[in-house]
RNA sequence: GGAGAGAUGGCAGAGUGGUCUAAUGCGGCGGUCUUGAAAACCGUUGGCCGACCUGUCGGCCCGGGGGUUCGAAUCCCUCUCUCUCCGCCA
């Protein structure tokens, strides 16, 4: 959501900018009906104004006991009344669809976002490490992974459908080994605090985030209940402070939150269907943090290499992406990719995503903070990034650390929890 | 799931139809006193929106929404949440 003054004061700055995310937005429309809105409330205002102290000199005569004269003026507040109840049905009939519209407009890219139309567009920041050499041909995770007996894709499917793991044995011990490292490294290295959220929230925690309302249909919903399983923790977590007035002490928040996420992925059917490259139910470790405006590229940059130093204690190869403007998400200004290489199916794969929402979030939520005493409530900005995703780091570790046995190497940070420096069948 | 009670400012807590423009206390902030501090005393104390003569005026906010009334923190309806008891349950 944006600044109502700004958007009346600069809407060609907000057409042109969503353009370049190569959206579009109904500006136009939303400050024709702000106008009117106005019109409306500052006539209804006056009108109020005038009603208050017409009850007041009501009240006077009736203390007095002028009974006749308070029956007289009561009767010429009737038009009054009945001018103020069009009024009000009208102003908020205006703030329905304002509202409405207001939540429908994406946030715009920052300045420094490269212009572009797709993925071909996006542009390498840096790289870390190099892919892996092998003497025999290396095998996708998905082969590896039945051969070791730690995942049945098979069952999944059965249980509950496509796109649903089971991971047996030394494969759920892996993911349990990846949860406690990750979120180890981010609590006891990083500063975050850490949070287990819900996993089911509620209509405003979503609309806070931006799924809906107008991604609704990416996600599973529970309809007798109202409420929505998350796609991701940053969704119950950003809400940690919805209808907050922090202290300017308090910032940056920083949470790290390990959850379940659920995505019905609707629209990508037939796409990565293969192994573990797009589940419905997968886990991950999300990184949050809450910001002072004038801190928050900084803190978005801190929050991007806390996420890659996850995949450097693993030793992966992996590459920091940003954005091309096409491709930010609805809520984002920034956005950096982590794409790790899996030698197996020979792709790189997204394993994190860290965004800056600026103040969008935060206006939806009104999640604002105190600059100093006696100074007015700012809205404060939001970021978060994956810290990672299991399910694509998962394969990424089969597929660099297997060995033409088909055993594969443990990498050191997950030997103490493995119990093993290698997985054999 | 059943029965009951409740939701008021940062916190505690009064207010049951008309100077409520929300008492009082605590806390916070400023000041007086003091070498300094404490105590005492004095003052002060939120959010949102609109209008324009940009400093003032006006409107809204007592859990959310709706209603009754000239007038609602107060009465009615409804939703949400909290607490107590009962039932069920990992």
């Amino acid at each position: 959501m944006h600044d109502r003054s700004r958007l009346r004061n600069d809407p060609d700055f907000y057409i042109k900018a969503i353009a370049r995310k190569r959206m579009a937005a109904p500006i136009e429309l939303l400050l024709q009906l702000d106008a009117e809105w106005r019109a409306v409330r500052t006539a209804l205002e006056a009108d109020q104004a005038e009603m208050n102290r017409a009850s007041r000199s009501i009240g006077a005569l009736l203390g007095q006991g002028k009974k006749d004269e308070a029956e007289t003026a009561k009767q010429k507040t009737a038009e009054l009344k009945a001018r103020i109840a069009v009024q009000e049905e009208r102003a908020r009939e205006l703030e329905s669809e304002l509202r409405s519209l207001e939540l429908s407009i994406p946030n715009v890219p920052h300045p420094s976002v490269p212009d572009g139309a797709g993925e071909q567009d996006n542009v390498q920041v840096r790289t870390f490490g190099e892919p892996p050499v092998f003497d025999f041909e290396p095998k996708p995770h998905w082969e590896i992974a039945e051969h070791l007996g730690i995942i049945d894709f098979a069952a999944g499917s059965k249980i509950s459908g496509s796109g649903f793991i089971i991971y047996k044995g030394l494969g759920a011990r892996l993911q349990r080994a990846l949860i406690y490292f990750m979120l180890h490294e981010h609590t006891e290295k990083h500063g975050y605090t850490e949070i287990y959220p819900p996993y089911l929230v509620n209509r405003g925690s979503m609309t806070t985030t931006g799924q809906l309302p107008k991604f609704e249909e990416d996600l599973y919903v529970m309809e007798r209940d109202d409420l929505f399983l998350i796609p991701t923790a940053e969704v119950p977590v950003t809400n940690l402070h919805r209808d907050d007035i922090l202290d300017a002490s308090q910032l940056p928040i920083r949470y790290a939150a390990f959850s379940g996420c659920f995505r019905r992925e609707a629209g990508a059917a037939g796409k990565d269907t293969r192994g573990l490259l797009r589940v419905h139910q997968f886990d991950k470790v999300e990184l949050v943090k809450i910001v002072a405006p004038e801190t928050s590229y900084d803190e978005m940059e801190s929050l991007t290499q806390d996420a890659e130093s996850v995949l450097e204690s693993l030793g992966l190869h992996f590459r920091t992406m940003e954005m091309c403007t096409a491709e930010l998400s609805f809520s984002n200004t920034k956005q950096y990719d982590l794409e790790v290489w899996a030698p197996g199916v020979g792709k790189y794969l997204e394993v994190s995503s860290a965004s800056n929402f600026e103040d969008f979030q935060a206006r939806r939520g009104e999640i604002r903070y105190r600059p100093g005493p006696g100074e007015k409530p700012k809205y404060a900005h939001t970021l978060n990034a994956s810290g990672v995703a299991c399910p694509r780091l998962m394969a990424a570790i089969l597929e660099t650390y297997q060995r033409q046995d088909n055993s594969v190497f443990v990498p050191p940070p997950l030997q103490p929890f493995m119990g093993t420096d290698s997985i054999s069948a």
